[in-house]
DNA sequence: CGAATAGTTAAGCATCTACTTAAGTATTGC
DNA sequence: GCAATACTTAAGTAGATGCTTAACTATTCG
């Protein structure tokens, strides 16, 4: 099992490179083959690839060979992590009008 | 101004590096002055300040320079696109289980 | 079987990244 | 003024990244 720093590392690379977000775009819709995901791109099959391996060793996505098709899929909880960190790096004071929001919700929940 | 791609781009990359997510997790706490931010790695100070420097230009932190001291802080909302669109892919399934429980909560105020 | 399809492997290359050391420039405190 | 402080600039380097082309393997269809 990989440490939890070195997983976000591979988590945010992934993501930083907006054929790879693209990727992961698509493949919320449904699961797709090799050939699907890399039809929008110009750029070769094994970049393609390339670009797969990648998110997979994120753990981001998930793929198995079929015949001779791999389908790629998200992994479910695919972005969890990276979300959860982002998520947790808020300023003092950001994170106090997140509480206040929150307790207004609470406190009257029929007026939103 | 720069694409949103191209912002992305430079918000997942700067987090991509574990020194990087450090700094920002220091300055969540507070702003700090270039030496402070260095302080906890074994790193030269061109080196955390090239650091700085990614995180600058992906409007990350922002920073200021009185007298001899650089003060490096945390722009507001610094990583909330970065946030949303790790929001925005969830598989549909994921979707609709958060649905559901923000129904329940809806629904049912008092009991959660 | 033989051709088309779907993907894989290998090697090479330009560019970027994360550092380094060395040398410089403003401030500030004594 | 002069030394210490707090960066800043420049140049260099090993290794990673994002591609490429070429050649290969496995599977399916007629």
């Amino acid at each position: 099992m990989l440490n939890y720093s070195e997983s976000l590392d591979r988590t945010f690379h992934a993501l930083a490179d907006r054929t790879r977000r693209a990727m992961v775009e698509r493949l919320v819709r449904s699961p797709a083959s090799v050939s699907e995901l890399a039809e929008p791109f110009a750029m070769s099959m094994p970049a393609v690839v390339q670009h797969l391996k990648v998110l997979e060793d994120a753990g981001i996505v998930t793929s198995q060979k079929v015949g001779r098709v791999r389908t790629v899929q998200l992994a479910p909880d695919a972005l969890a992590a990276g979300g959860e960190w982002i998520g947790r790096q808020r300023l003092p004071a950001e994170q106090r009008l997140d509480r206040l929001a929150a307790q207004l919700i609470d406190d009257d929940p029929q007026e939103h």
